[in-house]
RNA sequence: GGGGUCGUAGCUCAGUGGUCAGAGCAGGGGACUCAUAAUCCCUCGGUCGUGGGUUCGAUCCCCACCGGCCCUACCA
């Protein structure tokens, strides 16, 4: 037992909540249930990012203040969470003034040691976007989003001098050779480093909507700044140091692969100039596609064209398939760390197939055997029984997976239970027994059953909730400790059972 | 242009320098009937992107090429 601190970045809260947001949610979700299960102090942070230019504009071209903007769409993701049943412990905005006393603690000490200057930036400026262009992004040299010409301009920001950790970077990349995860996307962001690094221009003059800079109230910090900050906000940075050391050793970052720079790269830098270790472990998690056509017409918009998974929005998936599996399928079907298709089919597949077939069927049929044979009352399992090999098996390659970010493996080694507690009723066929025979099978079975709640508990909670109950059981398996309450026995027998209602069922 | 990554059975994906390259789903056959027409057993199915090279031997190592995707510094 030990801390176990889990982020998710903090989404742009320009974005409406759609698929991907879900996925990164829903698997730093499970890792902190599963967490909680092994008696690990837990503390499971999510977001919104709420400054910069575009968050501004939005703002004034729907008539409102930023403030009033942000409140409205930073409810959106605290309600997209809420109906995934996401368990954070905390929900951080970057406008609140918790985050802007940590932001000005902590750039005011990397500007005390001397890693934030004052420096004239140089670029190419478009007039109507109040932005820089590089000469590679222009198109015909003009603007891309305006089409008119851009003008040579200057202007006096604060740089972060990135270039000066380029050594240090490397030397923490190689002490600490699993701090990013999977190793590609180390070698990635390793590769990015060797080839030099530039100093940051880190503010802004041109917009107020954002922190001020502590030392020069006319600039606010860039929007990816104060951003990054957030981990440290919710840990309370700046003003309980205790909190802090408890905490920061034991962070873990869930991000994308397309922010690998920001947090492999600044962030670790941004935490040595502050004279803080860099965050422990970053795991970078692919991206789901939608490879055409493939989505059913309802949820496609325009009949031909193709489908975004920014177009997904997680409420229409869950209304129609119910929310673990929804968790299920977006934990089961794309393992962290590489892309995987997403597709309805490929959903309502494994619906049928994994949740409906295999788990809820075999909850079914033991519920059922168990009437008949047994009145209703579940017997003790087993000692001996054939399934404790593959109960202990279920669980140890759960342990290992989750502890690596391998929710989709956990989910793998859980189902490879379920399947031998069928193949083991086929085998024994309990139905066709008199009763009074059968009650070392059927208790067996029900075993399997509960350590099975345990497993799934934190990918599908209510689901696992539900089964606990319907075995007799009290209280919740998110209550009970792992993996010590998954040993093979723990099942009492002499409880009601009761069948209920098809917790999945089929789908066409 | 540079960096990274992926390209393996119909589909989604594992995998290893060396016996017949694997899983799930889909397809085919059989068994069973407790169960959500579920389950269980068996089975069909692959020139491991293309072309070279290293090696006694490569799907796995190296090079080139083709195709997909991410990043390329102030954009969330």
């Amino acid at each position: 037992m030990g801390r176990f601190y889990v982020t998710t970045p903090i989404y742009y809260v320009n974005d409406v909540p759609h698929l991907g947001h879900a996925y990164c949610t829903v698997n730093a979700d499970a890792i902190a249930r599963w967490h909680r299960g092994l008696g690990d102090e837990t503390l499971f942070l999510t977001g919104t990012d709420e400054h910069g230019t575009k968050v501004a504009e939005s703002a004034e071209s729907h008539g409102v203040t930023p403030a009033e903007w942000t409140d409205r769409t930073s409810a959106r993701f605290q309600e997209a969470w809420r109906s995934l049943n996401v368990s954070n412990d905390d929900f951080i905005r970057t406008t609140e003034d918790r985050h802007y006393a940590t932001v000005r603690t902590f750039l005011k000490r990397i500007y005390d040691n001397g890693y934030i200057v004052k420096d004239t930036y140089k670029g190419l400026y478009c007039v109507s976007c109040e932005d820089y262009y590089t000469t590679e992004s222009l198109e015909a040299g003009l603007c891309p989003v305006h089409r008119r010409a851009v003008v040579e301009m200057e202007e006096d920001n604060y740089f972060f001098r990135l270039s000066a950790f380029e050594d240090r970077l490397i030397e923490w990349y190689e002490s600490q050779p699993d701090a990013i995860r999977p190793a590609a996307k180390r070698k990635e962001a390793l590769s990015f480093i060797r080839g030099g690094l530039k100093d940051v221009s880190i503010t802004r003059t041109s917009l107020s909507w954002g922190v001020p800079v502590p030392w020069d109230e006319e600039h606010v910090f860039y929007v990816w700044y104060d951003a990054l900050i957030n981990y440290l906000t919710a840990i309370g940075y700046g003003s309980d140091d205790e909190r802090v050391a408890e905490w920061w050793p034991h962070v873990h970052h869930l991000i994308g692969k397309e922010i690998i720079r920001f947090h492999c790269v600044w962030w670790p830098a941004m935490c040595m100039a502050a004279g803080i270790d860099p965050p422990a472990s970053i795991f970078v998690h692919g991206w789901l596609l939608v490879g055409g056509h493939k989505l059913s017409k309802s949820m496609a918009g325009e009949e031909d064209s193709p489908v975004k998974l920014t177009e997904i929005s997680p409420a229409s998936l869950t209304e129609d398939f119910g929310v673990d599996a929804v968790r299920y399928h977006l934990l089961r079907d794309t393992p962290l760390g590489t892309d995987g298709e997403f597709s309805i089919e490929g959903l309502t597949s494994r619906y049928n197939s994994d949740l409906a077939n295999n788990l809820g069927n075999l909850v079914a049929r033991v519920a059922t055997v168990v009437g008949s044979k047994c009145g209703g009352i579940g017997p003790a399992p087993a000692a001996d029984s054939p399934l404790v090999a593959a109960s202990e098996e279920a669980v140890a390659g759960a342990l290992a997976a989750w502890e690596k970010f391998a929710p989709h493996e956990a989910l793998e080694a859980t189902w490879r239970l379920i399947g031998a507690a069928n193949a083991e009723l086929e085998a024994t066929a309990p139905w066709k027994a008199e009763p009074g025979t059968v009650d070392d099978v059927l208790g067996s079975a029900l075993e399997v059953v509960r350590i099975v709640a345990l497993l799934i508990s934190a990918a599908m909670p209510a689901t696992a909730d539900e089964i606990w109950h319907r075995i007799g059981l009290s209280g919740s398996p998110a209550d009970e400790l792992l993996p010590d309450a998954a040993q093979w026995g723990g099942y009492p027998g002499g409880l009601v059972v009761t069948k209920g209602d098809p917790l999945f069922p089929r789908r066409k």
